[in-house]
DNA sequence: TTAATATTTAGATACTTACCTAAATATCTA
DNA sequence: TAGATATTTAGGTAAGTATCTAAATATTAA
């Protein structure tokens, strides 16, 4: 699977893009992202999985949480490298 | 779904993104757009349909042929509307 | 109107995905 | 070290998806 359609697929699912929409306003545990839904806490690791593995989003431990933080430049990348082939301006 | 998710979706899928950058160079029939990939026509079919409910595609019959076209503007409001959210710039 | 061409629809199958419960791991605190 | 807290891993299931073959539909040409 090519890094473009990794990154589409963690796009194509609503919780996904609200977590990221979360870490743009700040870095959290996951935790505090989990007060947002109402899944389970392994169905949310799940989408943070996807996210990691499309470089969407880091992680780091500080003591017992997990402090997740989005990775902004590989939208950019996205939008910079994929997204301009179809825009006019 | 949102109108987000399907359009996302549809991208996530190479066959999908190849059909949008042929129909970027020019629009053409199903059976042109068939010979650039080696599944079979209802596959085919079956891809353009989900580029059609994103609305990223539009289709008109010509005899006994089906001309797809691109539609530029969905791109472009996708990447206004939601990657700006996530770029600098 | 019959045959040929272009494409879609119908239906089946293997694979993937989003979710769950239960159990495991890592860290902190008493 | 034992217990509590935060999160992940393992394993299962129902629903979704990409593909196929076979059949149907629409159009053109003989």
């Amino acid at each position: 699977m090519t890094k473009l359609t990794i990154v589409f697929k963690a796009l194509a699912d609503p919780t996904r893009r609200k977590i990221l929409e979360l870490l743009k306003k700040k870095s959290m545990p996951a935790g505090a992202i989990a007060e947002h839904f109402k899944i389970t806490p392994p169905s949310l690791t799940h989408h943070f999985n996807l996210l990691k593995q499309a470089d969407l989003i880091s992680q780091e431990r500080q003591g017992q949480q997990i402090i997740y933080s989005l990775n902004l430049s590989v939208m950019e990348e996205m939008i910079d490298d994929y997204f301009k082939l179809f825009k006019k301006r």
